[in-house]
DNA sequence: ATGAAAGCGCTAACAC
DNA sequence: GTGTTAGCGCTTTCAT
C-alpha cells in the first residue's frame, strides 16, 4: 500500500505538494508539477489514509446511526435512505443495532465517540431521561433524532396523530362505529401518537371511545392474530380493526379468517406504515403510508447541516398518506 | 474531549502508563497506579481516539460490508447476522450499497480501502473478470464473499440447487407433472443454480423440461404477477408455479387469483426464501427457507479467521430447508 | 511555486 | 514499575 512519500518521490516534488493537489488547496502548484503528482497518483494506485487524515482534520466524513434493529424493514428503508443522502456529500455510516436496549444504546453511543464521527442520528428505543441521553449531549450539536419530539435534539417526524386519524376517519366514513386499535407499549411516541389520532377521529365523529377495543400488540403478526382473536371473541366485537402497523394486520387478517370473517365484507383492516408487500397481500391492504427513506434522507441532510454550521428548523413533519386497497 | 495527556496529568503518570493500564499490556504496572488511572480515565470520562490508535497499529477494528441493497430484506437479515458476530468481537461495520452497478461496487471498494477497513464482506453483483475482482483483491487474504463460488475468495453459500430439486420434488410428488418456473436474469449463480435444481428434479422424475414454462422475472411482486400471466394465460398452462424466490411467488399467487384460480387446489405455488410474512401471506406461502442470517454470522466469523490468520475450509455450505404451508 | 517540519492522539521500543 | 520518545500517514504553517 503505497503512502503519499512514495507518490511525492516518484513525482520528484515534496509531500506538501501531493497533499495539495490531491485536496485542490487554494495553495498555487503549476500545471506540470499537478501532472506529475497526478501520474504518479495514477502509477501506484495511491489512496490516502482516511484515518490519518481524519486524524489530523478532525473529521473522519463518517455519522453513527443508531436503530433499533436493521432486519426490521421500516429502519432498513430510513438506512437506505440515509445512506443514499450520504453518499452524496462523500459520507459513510457505521451502523449500531440496539434492539432497545438500555445498555447497548449507551454502547453504541461511547463507540461512536471512540470513532470520532461526525455527528449521529438516532432512531428508535427511550432516551428520554435516562444515561443515553447524557451520552448522546457529547456529541453536542450533531445529532438529529428520528420519531420524537420530546427530547432536545433537532427531530425528523412522522405525522402519526393525523396519520391515524385519517385512517379511522376513512373507517367511520365507510360506516363502522365499532371500530378495534390494536397499538403496543406506549413507552414510544409513536405508539401513542397513532393511539392519540385514533381518538380524536372518534371524538370528532361522536363515536364513544371503548378501552375493550383497544389493545397492545407487539408489532409481530403474530400479536396482531393474538390480539385480534381477543378482539373479535367478545361479545361487542368490533366490525373493524385498525392496527398500528402493518404486519400486526397481517395477524388481524389471519385471525379474521380463522373466525370464518371475509375482509373486508365482514371486517374492514386498516394497517399503517405500508410496506412492500402490503399492496400484494391478500386481500391488499389498505393503509397509511409512512414516507420512510425521506426521513432518512432528510434526517441525513439535517445532520449535514448541522455538522456545516447552518442551522435548520429543528422539527421537520413528514406526512403521511392514506391509501386505500381491498381491505376497507 | 479529554485525550491520554489530560488522564496521565489528573493521574499524576506518564502517557505510557495509561496506555499500558487501558490496554492491559503485559507491561507491569502497580494495583496502585492502575488504580489512579482508571480513577482519572472515569472522573473524565476518557475514551480513547480510535483513529489514531488505528492509525499505530495498523488495525481498525471495523470491516467493510458491500451490498446491493439494504432495504432488501434478505441482505438486512445477512446484515444483521453479520453485525451480531462482529459485535462479539469488537468490530465495526462500515455499509455501502451498490444496486449492482459496476461503478458503484468499485467506489465502494476504493472507499473501504480508503478507511482502511481490516476486511470485506462482499454479497450481490457481478465481480468475476472484472475490474471490481482486481480492486478487491487489495484486500488479498481478507475477503469473504457471499453467495458465489465461481471467485477465488472463501465463499459462504447456500445450497440452491438441492434447496430448488426439493421444492419441485415436493411438487411432482403431490402429483404435479406440469411446473413453470419463474427465476431471473442469469448473471447470479444463485439464479442459474435454482434453475439447475428445477431441472434435475424434473429429470429425475422423468418429466419433460419444457423452455415454455420457465420465464425470467425480476425478483419483485409485480414481476411475478407478469410472468404468471404469461404462463397461465398458454393454452398449455402449468398446474404448478416454482417462484425462484418469495416475492415473486406473491405476484404468481395474485395473478392466480385474477384468473379465478384457487391456490392451492387449482394452482399450487412454492417460493424459495422464506421471508418473514411468507408464513402469513394468505394463504401462507410453501417455500424454501434460507438462513440468511447464518450466512451474516457465519461470513463474518470466516473473515475474522482470515484476519487473525487462521485458516477455515475455503467453501461454507449452507443446507436450505423446504417448509411446506398451504399454498401447495 | 515549492519544501521542511510541527503536530493530530495514540502505542511500543527503549531507557532508567 | 515508570517515563521519554519515535513514528503511524497525513495537513498546514512558515520559510524560502
Amino acid at each position: 500500500m503505497s503512502k503519499i512519500h512514495d507518490v511525492a518521490k516518484r513525482a520528484n516534488v515534496s509531500i506538501a505538494t501531493v497533499s495539495r493537489v490531491l485536496n485542490s488547496s487554494d495553495h498555487k502548484v503549476s500545471a506540470k508539477t499537478a501532472e506529475k503528482v497526478r501520474q504518479a497518483v495514477e502509477e501506484l494506485d495511491y489512496r490516502p489514509n482516511a484515518l490519518a487524515r481524519a486524524l489530523q482534520l478532525n473529521r473522519t466524513m463518517t455519522v453513527g446511526v443508531i436503530i433499533p434493529d436493521i432486519s426490521n424493514h421500516y429502519y432498513a428503508e430510513i438506512v437506505r435512505g440515509i445512506q443514499d443522502e450520504a453518499d452524496k456529500e462523500g459520507y459513510n455510516i457505521i451502523l449500531q443495532n440496539t434492539d432497545r436496549s438500555q445498555k447497548r444504546i449507551v454502547r453504541s453511543i461511547n463507540l461512536l465517540r471512540e470513532k470520532m464521527v461526525d455527528g449521529v442520528i438516532f432512531s428508535g428505543g427511550i432516551i428520554n431521561g435516562y444515561e443515553p441521553l447524557s451520552v448522546l449531549n457529547e456529541f453536542r450539536e450533531r445529532v438529529v433524532v428520528i420519531g420524537r419530539h420530546d427530547v432536545n435534539f433537532p427531530a425528523v417526524m412522522v405525522d402519526n396523530i393525523s396519520g391515524a386519524s385519517q385512517a379511522v376517519q376513512h373507517l367511520i366514513d365507510r360506516g363502522h362505529t365499532r371500530i378495534g386499535f390494536i397499538g403496543w407499549a406506549n413507552d414510544s411516541t409513536t405508539a401513542t401518537d397513532r393511539l392519540s389520532g385514533y381518538k380524536s377521529a372518534l371524538a370528532q365523529n361522536r363515536c364513544r371511545f371503548d378501552q375493550d377495543l383497544v389493545r397492545e400488540g407487539r408489532l409481530t403478526p403474530e400479536s396482531g392474530f393474538v390480539e385480534a382473536q381477543k378482539l373479535l371473541s367478545g361479545d361487542k366485537a368490533p366490525t373493524a380493526i385498525f392496527a398500528a402497523n402493518d404486519q400486526m394486520a397481517y395477524g388481524v387478517i389471519n385471525a379474521a379468517m380463522e373466525f370464518g370473517l371475509k375482509v373486508p365484507d365482514d371486517l374492514a383492516v386498516v394497517g399503517f406504515d405500508d410496506i412492500p408487500l402490503s399492496s400484494f397481500f391478500v386481500p391488499p391492504l389498505t393503509t397509511v403510508g409512512v414516507p420512510m427513506f425521506s426521513l432518512g434522507t432528510s434526517s441525513m441532510r439535517a445532520l449535514i447541516n448541522l455538522i456545516s454550521g447552518k442551522i435548520s428548523s429543528r422539527i421537520k413533519l413528514h406526512k403521511t398518506k392514506l391509501i386505500v386497497r381491498k381491505s376497507s
